[in-house]
DNA sequence: TTGTAAGCGTTATCAC
DNA sequence: GTGATAACGCTTACAA
């Protein structure tokens, strides 16, 4: 056409067409969720980056307003053709909202008592079993459990798998503290399970395992030879920790980018569209469980 | 009109209006940057509460595709009506392709060579020579500095700040090593200080400040009896630090507050829409570099 | 192959 | 004030 810098009016075409070629990305956490942790980060970067790919536009909600506020601002957008939102707290209105409201959308991560709507997910349970069965396996057996984010259904899961292993291993002293995934919060409870004397610990995540090795430092307690660690995540500074952090791998980009391209199947009506997805972990083996002097297995 | 739930067809009210509601948030980063920091979740969380407030939508471009996909994609998107960009390199040709695109830009950081447009920023220089001058006034002498990321506005500004109070000081020995605003970055360029009998060390980020910690504790050093740290950012966790520590506080959501804010005056045409914008930062004193024994100031 | 007209859903304008 | 109608810029279907 023209050889000006010509822009094509996408409102015009979207008028016309009925396509409009962009999804909303919702991600509705309490802020210490986004703030603390780089999983939000790696998240959008495995979404943005497919969509990207994709040509498909991403409108963002990531406001701290309320429920309602958010719901209504999402559904009102009717260009969205489909919605990928992050569902991490076992209630959520906006979720339950999103979900009735009909319009195409994919959760990262699952609801429990509906198993009808369009998730990717881990499985939380199976992993946390794995690695606490590793801390078993090792001869551990005062063996320490700092909760994620209670009400978050990753906790939650978390925790059975944790108590399913030490069921599994007749093991019934229980050692159990809430965390909430920060730094901040691992260090302070790392503290009580210390004065438990615990000699493993399962983390809830890499953030929180590392205020474990803040605690233990302090207290002059060595890792893995008095205690063991482990967390969950594998993100980037785990392998670079003083030892090396034991951990659940799970691709994070990789759960963004299979829930954009989930959606994007499911807007072009493909009928090979998985519709829920739970993608594998990887129990990741360092010296923070393995390390240190004998004595242990 | 109809009780049903009538969702008005956003492109067709544009179409009639010219107008969209809609700005695009481009975020064209390093990974390392934006894995690392919650620098750039509090910012985010600053831009889109702002725009929510105002019933504003958000376009999101996050993906670490090269400068001209980014540049090509944004540009192409005809219903963003003004744009708030990251600026935080010295060159990004994204940045340079958006302004010269003529679509309303409000950068956060500024380019060095173009005082032309829009941005919101805070003054590096000042704040990083404010923060040295404090440790020489605390009688250090041998004061090192960990840099933010080389090649970035802020990053360098911060290593001219701490050169010029260290000219005003008199103090001609320099001990500077390159950091990357990490934590991981932080511990390796410590290390390399530390050898350097350094008695003080002001870090280019409050992350960076953080590997110091590690990195002293490991050498047996004491903070700040030995060495006294100073960081830049004031992030969530600084306070709760062992010790707290000594920086820069820069009001992170406020900076993607007031850059939402512009845009959107300037989106209006209002008249007095202030189009440079610096941030007041104020220096955060805390036990990193005060407290201790005595023998310092 | 090239060109012309109708229609997408909303707003705004202009009669009445 | 109320109600019909053009216009927004693009796609597509159909006619030349």
């Amino acid at each position: 056409m023209e050889r000006t810098n010509y822009r094509p009016n996408l409102a015009a075409r979207s008028l016309a067409t009925g396509k409009t070629g962009i999804v909303g990305l919702v991600i509705h956490e309490p802020a210490s969720a986004v703030f603390s942790d780089p999983y939000f980060s790696a998240m959008l970067a495995g979404i943005t980056d497919t969509l990207a790919d994709e040509a498909t536009g991403v409108m963002l909600w990531m406001s701290r307003k309320t429920e309602q506020e958010t719901l209504a601002s999402v559904l009102a957008t009717s260009f969205v053709e489909g919605i990928i939102c992050t569902a991490t707290m076992v209630n959520d209105p906006v979720v339950d909202g999103l979900l009735a409201s009909g319009v195409p959308t994919v959760l990262i991560g699952h609801r429990r008592h509906d198993d009808s709507a369009n998730y990717v997910d881990i499985d939380n349970i199976g992993a946390a079993e794995d690695i606490t069965e590793h801390l078993v396996d090792l001869g551990r057996r005062r063996i320490g459990h700092i909760t994620g984010l209670r009400g978050t259904v990753s906790g939650d899961d978390r925790l059975i798998g944790y108590h399913r292993a030490m069921d599994k291993a007749g093991l019934s002293d229980r050692f159990v503290v809430d965390g909430d995934y920060t730094e901040e919060g691992g260090y302070a409870a790392a503290l009580e399970l210390l004065d438990m004397n615990v000699d493993a610990i399962f983390a809830g995540s890499d953030s929180t395992a590392r205020g474990i090795y803040t605690a233990a430092r302090e207290r002059g307690i060595k890792i893995p030879d008095e205690v063991a660690v482990a967390g969950f995540d594998d993100l980037s500074f785990s392998a670079e920790m003083d030892p090396p952090l034991t951990t659940v791998r799970q691709n994070i980009p990789a759960q963004g980018r299979i829930a954009a391209l989930t959606l994007l199947k499911i807007l072009d009506r493909s009928p090979d569209a998985a519709k829920r997805v739970i993608l594998p972990t990887e129990l990741v083996i360092r010296q923070s469980t393995l390390g240190g002097g004998a004595g242990w297995a």
